[in-house]
DNA sequence: CGCGGAGTTGAGATTGTTCAAGGATTGTGG
DNA sequence: CCACAATCCTTGAACAATCTCAACTCCGCG
């Protein structure tokens, strides 16, 4: 196996030396507010123009917005939505990314605030509440928080009906596709800058099977994994192997 | 054990002999409706006075509203929102019980698109859009429609992280906490009209290793079950012990 | 009375977990 | 520059949980 992930995993592909304030950061989020499906496509110049002070998560395991629960973009780095466990353990619900957007729409019933949002590398958010006035963004904000809860049923299909090589090929093609949808990609590679223990906790697997498992992708030839990124070289043979469709494509 | 559950699921504690028409069934409803937590109580003489025909939906398996795809109430009979999948096999991520309210909010980005409602048993609903220009009821439903998504993180943690022998008895627990709410229950009675196969879909188990835990259970001494009907009678220590506590619970 | 559906039970095969140890890489402080 | 700690990856072996297959029972129904 080639290299390890360095520690620091603010590291990434996107990340220049000193990068997370860069001004290109928000192009992941227009694409991503683009692919969202909305009718009309949200003013891009504006978006792009956000000029909201950035915040910098230092740690993992730090909590994003505590205190400030608005809707936030994610500039860079890995986080994820969770809840606490007895024991110290925990169940992960979703990965967030770059170019998500994250936190509560003000005034609106909504059951994210039964759940934590976590760092689990450093990140960069910033405040998009300033943008919600827009309606077309508003829009555009809405349909991503709704694919976002749809995404959820592909993690319960996974849970309830995959073995642990589906399941972690399953949430791989997943994750290679939420990347590919904003140009993220680098042919079959695709970021990935979590330790094997996390993947264990959002499939709820041992951190051990889940090196097993990846061990047999790899083998299989349809994995191939260096230091914060991986590479689904067949992916659409592997897609179709274990049962992926997006369930969140737009429209269905 | 005690008696089968007799074949026609219809014949449930609820039900006298014809009784689906009766209207005694939309009480179950506005008992439902006022526990969603939304602001101003809804205008229960309303609900209790709707007028649209009941639809009895005959056989399990049946699709609920393909075509028209309003809110309804279920009045009677259990279903489940599913996915199907290859082979014959699906995936239950909810049952839907008497007095839920069920089916989309017209003009909704809505997930549940994604889905099929399925009879399990037989059902009865009614359709309820006509009620939906009140605001009180309106935001009533979207109450409880949120509570029904934020049931799916505990169909989460469920497959995630519990053994058998939890999943079950969670499972369980949710299903005589959503009857109590709405005075179902007879102490720690409660319905249970589906057989070990459909708790196997819903848990991701199979139909055997349901029948092991449930004989476990109620070795424990937790669980006693007969025709229909299950009971939980040391539910408190159950939901101590498996960690339950109704994440829908309305406030956090 | 025999059929069909659901519940029940046992035995063996699979899958995944736990415990324990060793190896590689990186960052840190002397 | 090197020793060391920390973190993650890797591997083996024993163990536990769960599945599959197959038979058998019980009951209600026609």
């Amino acid at each position: 196996v080639e290299g390890r992930r360095p520690s620091l995993h603010g590291r990434l592909m996107t990340s220049s030396e000193n990068a997370p304030a860069r001004r290109g950061y928000l192009e992941l989020v227009v694409r991503r507010l683009r692919s969202g499906g909305s009718m009309t496509s949200p003013d891009e110049a504006l978006v792009r123009g956000l000029s909201a002070p950035r915040r910098l998560v230092e740690r993992a395991g730090q909590i994003l917005s505590k205190q400030d629960k608005g809707v936030h973009f994610v500039l860079d780095g890995w986080g994820c939505q969770m809840r606490p466990l007895a024991g110290g353990r925990r169940v992960l619900f979703a990965f967030i990314l770059p170019g998500d957007v994250i936190g509560l729409i003000p005034d609106d019933g909504d059951e994210d605030r039964l759940l934590d949002s976590v760092a689990l590398t450093q990140m960069t958010i910033v405040d998009a509440t300033s943008l919600l006035d827009r309606v077309d963004i508003a829009q555009a904000v809405a349909g991503l928080r709704v694919r976002n809860r749809t995404r959820l049923f592909d993690q319960i299909m996974r849970l309830g009906r995959h073995n642990a090589y589906d399941r972690v090929a399953h949430l791989l093609l997943e994750l290679y596709t939420r990347q590919a949808e904003i140009g993220m990609v680098d042919g079959p590679r695709f970021l990935f800058p979590l330790g094997q223990d996390r993947l264990g906790e959002m499939l709820g697997l041992s951190e051990v099977h889940i090196h097993r498992t990846l061990s047999k992708l790899r083998a299989d030839g349809h994995l191939a994994a260096g230091a914060g990124w991986m590479a689904l070289s067949k992916w659409r043979a592997l897609a179709l192997q274990v049962g992926f469709e997006a369930s969140d494509a737009w429209p269905r």
